[in-house]
DNA sequence: AGGAAATTGTGAAATAATGCACATGAATGG
DNA sequence: CCATTCATGTGCATTATTTCACAATTTCCT
């Protein structure tokens, strides 16, 4: 295959998802992995796996598997994931704090090189990444300097949406919005948004059916 | 149609993201919104606004619209979000206090009564939010105790398995889980995994092939 | 060497989700 | 009171995604 034969977002998101176990074996595990074995670890169908992979190249030895540290790299070469990304957040609050603290960004390579808030107590603080929090008004200037195509927003529901405007203008490329609005872009921007609210108002939704008899999802997400 | 004529899934996620905007409109808004409005809020199509409410139930006026206040009450009431719910929160690092602090968690009715760690160190903190973290040996005897249904994860990957299935045996029905691994438990339980990870190496990919050319996604999620 | 076992890659079938397009009912205005 | 406008609810076509099932390829065993 290997052709852009308009690849699925789905499979997109499950690469990433693969990535994690095989992350895991290839400390002390096997060096060969079978489609069966991942899609277990994962919880989808074997096809699934195999047809995902097959969207980007042959990867597997037929009668044999999957080699592990090669398959690995070739997933990280597909999402982009294989090199540094800086990111800028803005709204540093508990959420944001702990997003700029977080290990699992730094160990996949995302490392955020500005932190920024409107409120004028928090510019200038030093956070303990070593981080200085700078007025949102530096917004567009650092950004430009430091050529950042990623900005995280942590703000208050109500302010996500200014922000989301500054950094489009700003140059950014990509928004991963973890306020409770979904924001839009004017210019050409890449926007995924994370709502914790809508997770958990999908598990009590499931919650309640369980209850009340007959199962409403397949299996676990 | 209001029968079970089976729910896709995508459905449910939608409703929660349809509330959104309702809620804000709810203040300072118009009575009434129609299928039409409110797609354009949430980016989806208006037919599938309607027909993901036709699910439920005819909660519209044809020639009319929908009644903003009465159907963010049906959409609730769908969900299952129209009581309060407690959870409890195992892992007390960064994102687990800024969960716990959460604003927006509180104000839907999701209220945190327990907050558990195994570090000894963290045992008997004194949170903001005015609860007490405990040790993880009394998952049990508390989840009982206080019938909670729902919980938590934001623990370190190589802790989340174990502490799911902890949680599983004291009860637990439902888990969100932070954790960047995939969590199983034997029990019948609902597992819904959030890894931001994931969205940031989705971002990375669309963000890569932006560069490269043709857009890869038709539109914002 | 040759057959059995394992496992990939993939066409085709099955399943699921989305969007169109229109009949239907409600409001409005002359 | 009828015509016009608006917007819902929904059957149906379309599009997208998942799964099956099997030919192709490799390894292993005798």
């Amino acid at each position: 295959m290997t052709k852009d034969s308009k690849i699925p977002n789905s499979t997109i998101e499950r690469l990433a998802f693969y990535s994690r176990p095989l992350e895991a074996l290839l400390k002390d595990g096997p060096p060969i992995i079978s489609s069966e074995k991942l899609a277990g670890l994962c919880g989808v169908n074997a096809a699934q796996v195999r047809k995902d992979l097959a969207y980007f190249g042959e990867f597997g030895v037929r009668g044999v598997g999957y080699e592990i540290k090669a398959l690995l790299r070739e997933i990280k070469r597909i999402l982009g994931t294989d090199r540094k990304w800086t990111l800028c957040i803005v709204g540093i609050g508990n959420l944001g704090i702990s997003l700029v603290e977080n290990e699992n960004f730094r160990k996949r390579g995302y490392v955020f090189v500005a932190a920024f808030d409107s409120d004028a107590r928090k510019v200038g603080t030093r956070l303990p990444c070593g981080l200085t929090v700078e007025h949102e008004g530096n917004i567009g200037k650092v950004v430009k300097a430091l050529e950042i195509k990623i900005g995280v927003i942590t703000t208050p529901a109500r302010a996500a949406q200014r922000v989301a405007g500054i950094l489009s203008k700003a140059g950014i490329k990509a928004i991963l919005n973890f306020a409770p609005i979904q924001v839009r872009t004017p210019e050409r921007c890449i926007i995924e948004n994370v709502d914790f609210s809508v997770r958990l108002e999908n598990l009590v939704y499931h919650l309640e059916r369980l209850y009340k008899g007959e199962n409403t999802r397949k299996k676990q997400t």
